[in-house]
DNA sequence: ACAGGCTTGTAACGGTTGTTACAGGAATTG
DNA sequence: CAATTCCTGTAACAACCGTTACAAGCCTGT
């Protein structure tokens, strides 16, 4: 029928094959999550491995006084390869996953992640393609913070924004951006109105419409 | 024989099951390298998967300007996780490694890894395991660069080599360390200057000796 | 309309880091 | 030993960033 939204397990239909598509219907969890609910803590175990299967999930690094960093984003069909690790290796969490906004996720159960390296090479394949891909997104984000000053990062900060939202307008507070980007409210403050001078953005009152040549 | 050196198999001989050793000694390849020799490069892709037997390997992240961060070090029996992801996706490298001290490597060829995962219970663990703790590692890297100050740095970073080198006298000149922190070399020359009278450690001609209060 | 709370703008100041420049030591080479 | 090159110390300055403080604006609920 047109117009109706996809089944759930047709996304991964396309990645995995029948069997395992099959499995995670029967044996996986299906879990919704409000925006800005924190899914997994710092310090926190996780026993199962979520699949995203709509939404955007944000991972950030936080420090021992609190700080903040954004580290990267999960997308749809995508999984988190922080989450991996806790389970494989019984860790606790060394970073926090939120959603960006409101999301669909499929919990996996850890116990059958293992065998499934084995049994489907698609599963192997696709852990396998999370993690290395998570090491781009870590290495550029490294980058970032150690090579790139703060109003670069803030204006690479504010193009994913957008990308990940698809709106050229954020609804994001001076201070939420600080937080996200491990500084200070005034400091963004500044910053934005220096990129609002250049004609780059229009600021308003907990929103930030970007404009073409940012 | 009491004092005779073990045999480079033995070390995996722990990690792996009697048929993945036999593989190994038939299928991989020996190769040495002298400190300083960079085994990989940006942009290089590789064939074939490396073990470290002995030595350490340096591995940094250069960005576009030729600016260069330390990453993190591999040790004996480990492997390098980022080149699982130039093998397997088979993408050019984003990082550099080089040997910090003589080291001898085992070259697995490409082909194999992915069979061997399956096959060898021990080898998926293997490969699942270095992966994970080269993210903690990553993480580590960038709460040092996003959140400490140089100072800080350069004291874990000179601990840290001291741990790798197994003394506290470091052959390092102010330069090199400027380098592997992705900062001027000034900057450390100052800094060190600092740490001396402090009393935390000596300065000599391309040398620091750490003293116990570091 | 008003109060109170959150959000933004701005100034002022200090600390850290990056940069350039130069001088003196140390090591190396011929 | 002299010349050269590399390494270190230091000064001086600028840029960037963090911090505090305060005023003004916006939003919400009453």
């Amino acid at each position: 029928m047109i117009g109706q939204p996809l089944n759930y397990l047709d996304r991964f239909a396309e990645l995995f094959e029948p069997a395992l598509v099959a499995e995670l219907e029967e044996k996986s969890m299906l879990m919704e999550v409000k925006s800005g609910d924190t899914m997994l803590n710092i310090g926190q175990t996780i026993r199962a491995v979520p699949l995203l299967i709509s939404g955007t999930i944000k991972v950030s690094r936080i420090n021992d006084e609190g700080q903040e960093l954004l580290l990267y984003y999960v997308k749809e069909g995508e999984s988190c390869a922080m989450t991996f690790n806790c389970c494989i290796l019984s860790q606790t969490s060394v970073i926090k996953g939120s959603a960006e906004e409101d999301s669909v996720l499929l919990c996996v159960p850890v116990a059958l992640m293992e065998g499934w390296m084995v049994k489907y090479p698609s599963w192997k394949k696709y852990v396998m393609t999370t993690m290395l891909n998570r090491f781009t997104e870590m290495i550029k984000c490294i980058d970032e913070v150690a090579f790139k000053k703060l109003d670069e990062r803030l204006i690479n900060y504010l193009k994913e924004k957008a990308k990940v939202t698809g709106s050229s307008v954020l609804n994001l507070t001076h201070q939420q951006i600080g937080d996200e980007l491990g500084t200070n409210r005034v400091v963004i403050s500044r910053l934005l109105k220096k990129l609002e001078n250049d004609k780059k953005l229009l600021i308003y009152n907990k929103q930030i419409k970007l404009l073409k040549d940012l």
